[in-house]
DNA sequence: CTTTTATGGTGTACTAAATACCCTATTGTG
DNA sequence: CACAATAGGGTATTTAGTACACCATAAAAG
C-alpha cells in the first residue's frame, strides 16, 4: 500500500513547516459535597492567566500518551489519585479567541468521582455550583466557566435518562442516598416509590444482604452498584419538580 | 490582569518550539438514497492515502477559520453546496496510529443532506451503508471508517427520541416519505397511527394548506418542518422492530 | 418509659404515551 | 368493476411513569 514515494513524503513531512492550533485537554471533574455539585478547580502557576482559577488540563504529551482519554486520565489522577473515574468526552471547542497564545483546540472531559475518595492538593478546592451550573466562586481563567456549565448541562441531561449519579457515591450507600444525588444533580424533588422502582427494576444495584446503616431515624438497607456497564439506558426520561 | 511579565512570556512562545500533534476535522456527511444510508466519500488527492477513499476533511485553516464549526462547514460547502445543514459534533478522536504524519487528533462533526440538493463532484460519491453503520464498499482512509460507524451509530440513537429524520428531507415531504426516512435511520418498521400522533403533536410539522402529492395510490398531504428549533426532543424513545 | 418525629420502605390509584390491531377512503390497474 | 396498495385515522392494551397514602423503626424529647 505504502509506495516508495508516499514514503519520501513521509520522511520530508514536519508539522512544524505548518500554522497549526494549539490541542489540549481539560478537565470538569464534577463531585457532590454539602448537597451542592462541586467542580475541582486548581490555582495555575503558569503563563497565561498566572495566579488565576482553572479547571485541571493541559498539552497532549505526544512522547507519553497513546491516545488522548490518556491525557485526561493522567490530568485526572495527578489531581485527584482517581484512576478508574467515571469518564466521558464532552467535545472539543476551538477558536481563535480562547487562548492569547493563538489559535487553540481543547478536548473537554468530565469525570464523576466520590468527594471523600480525594486529597486536595494545596492550591486545589471544591467550589460548588448553582442550580444553573454557573460556579459561584471565581471568574476562571479561558474559557473554563463556558466549560463547566456544558459539562454540567451534559451531566444534568444524562441524569434524566441514566444511572449517572451512582459515580459520586461510595462503593457502599442506601438508596435515600442515591435518590438525594439525583435530586441535586436535577435540581429538583423526585417521587420516593417510582424512584426506588425504577432503580430497583434494572439490574444496576444490588442490595448488601445482613449490611446497613445508621441514619438519624430507622436503619437503612446497603446497596452497592451491579451490572458491568458504566450506564444503565432507560427509555423514559425521570421527573423532577 | 495582563502584566508585563505575562506580555513577555506570550511574545516569546513560539508553538514550533514544542511537540504538538497534527490537528484536523473530518465530516461525515449523510443522506438516503435507495431506502438506505448514505455516506458522503471522495478519492483523496494527496499524500498520504493518495487515491483511497475518504470522507471530507482537512486542517484547520487558523487564518480563515475563526472557530472549528467554520472549519467544518468550509469543507462541507466545498463538496455539497450546502450553507446551512444540520450539523453536529461528534467528538475527538485522537491518537498516535490514525496519521502515518505523527500523533493526530481529528474532531469529527456528522451532517445531514438532502442528497437530491447535492451535485457530485468528479471523484467523490455516495456510498451506502449496512444495518450496523459498515460501509459496504471500499476500505477507507484512516480510521474513517470507524468514524463513520460511530457517527452512524449517534444518527440511530437519536432518531429514537427526536426528530433529526426531518433533516434528510427536501422542504415538502409526505408524513409517509418522513416515516420511511426513520425507519431506514432505525432499522426496523414503526407503528403507523402512533407515528402520527407522535409527530403532529409536538410543534414539529404543519400541514401545507391545499397541496398533496399524488402516489401510486391517493394523494398524501404535504408538510413542511416548523418550529425553529434544530430538532424537537421526546421524552420516550420510539420502538423500532 | 412513653410519645413524638423523621426517615425507611412499600402498596395502590391514576395518568401519559407508547404499541398493537383495526377500519375506511381514495386512486390506479387488470 | 373488482382489487391492490397506500393514506389516514380510531380504539384497546400495555408500560412505566406520578401522586399519595400508609406502616415500621429508631432516636430524641418530655
Amino acid at each position: 500500500m505504502s509506495t516508495k514515494q508516499e514514503k519520501e513524503f513521509l520522511k520530508n513531512y514536519n508539522i512544524h513547516d505548518y500554522d497549526v492550533p494549539l490541542t489540549s485537554v481539560d478537565i470538569v471533574i464534577f463531585s457532590i459535597r454539602n448537597e451542592q455539585v462541586n467542580v475541582l478547580i486548581f490555582k495555575r502557576n503558569d503563563f497565561p492567566y498566572k495566579d488565576n482559577w482553572a479547571i485541571p488540563g493541559g498539552f497532549i504529551n505526544i512522547k507519553r500518551d497513546k491516545n488522548i482519554e490518556q491525557t485526561a486520565l493522567r490530568k485526572l489522577k495527578e489531581k485527584t489519585g482517581y484512576t478508574a473515574p467515571y469518564l466521558e468526552q464532552l467535545g472539543a471547542t476551538g477558536n481563535n479567541k480562547r487562548d492569547p497564545r493563538g489559535w487553540s483546540v481543547t478536548v473537554t472531559y468530565f469525570a464523576l468521582v466520590n468527594a471523600e475518595e480525594v486529597e486536595l492538593d494545596e492550591d486545589t478546592l471544591w467550589c460548588p455550583l448553582d442550580n444553573d451550573g454557573h460556579i459561584t466562586q471565581s471568574k476562571l481563567a479561558f474559557d473554563h466557566s463556558e466549560l463547566i456549565k456544558e459539562a454540567f448541562q451534559r451531566l444534568r441531561s444524562k441524569a434524566q435518562y441514566t444511572t449517572i449519579a451512582l459515580h459520586v457515591l461510595p462503593e457502599k450507600f442506601t438508596l435515600s442516598e442515591l435518590q438525594k444525588c439525583f435530586e441535586i444533580i436535577l435540581g429538583g424533588k423526585l417521587n420516593k416509590s417510582g424512584f426506588r422502582r425504577r432503580i430497583t427494576k434494572g439490574n444496576v444495584v444490588e442490595e448488601i444482604k445482613g449490611e446497613s446503616k445508621q441514619t438519624t431515624t430507622r436503619m437503612a438497607q446497603l446497596y452497592r452498584k451491579s451490572g458491568n456497564e458504566e450506564l444503565h439506558f432507560y427509555m423514559r426520561e425521570i421527573y423532577a419538580r
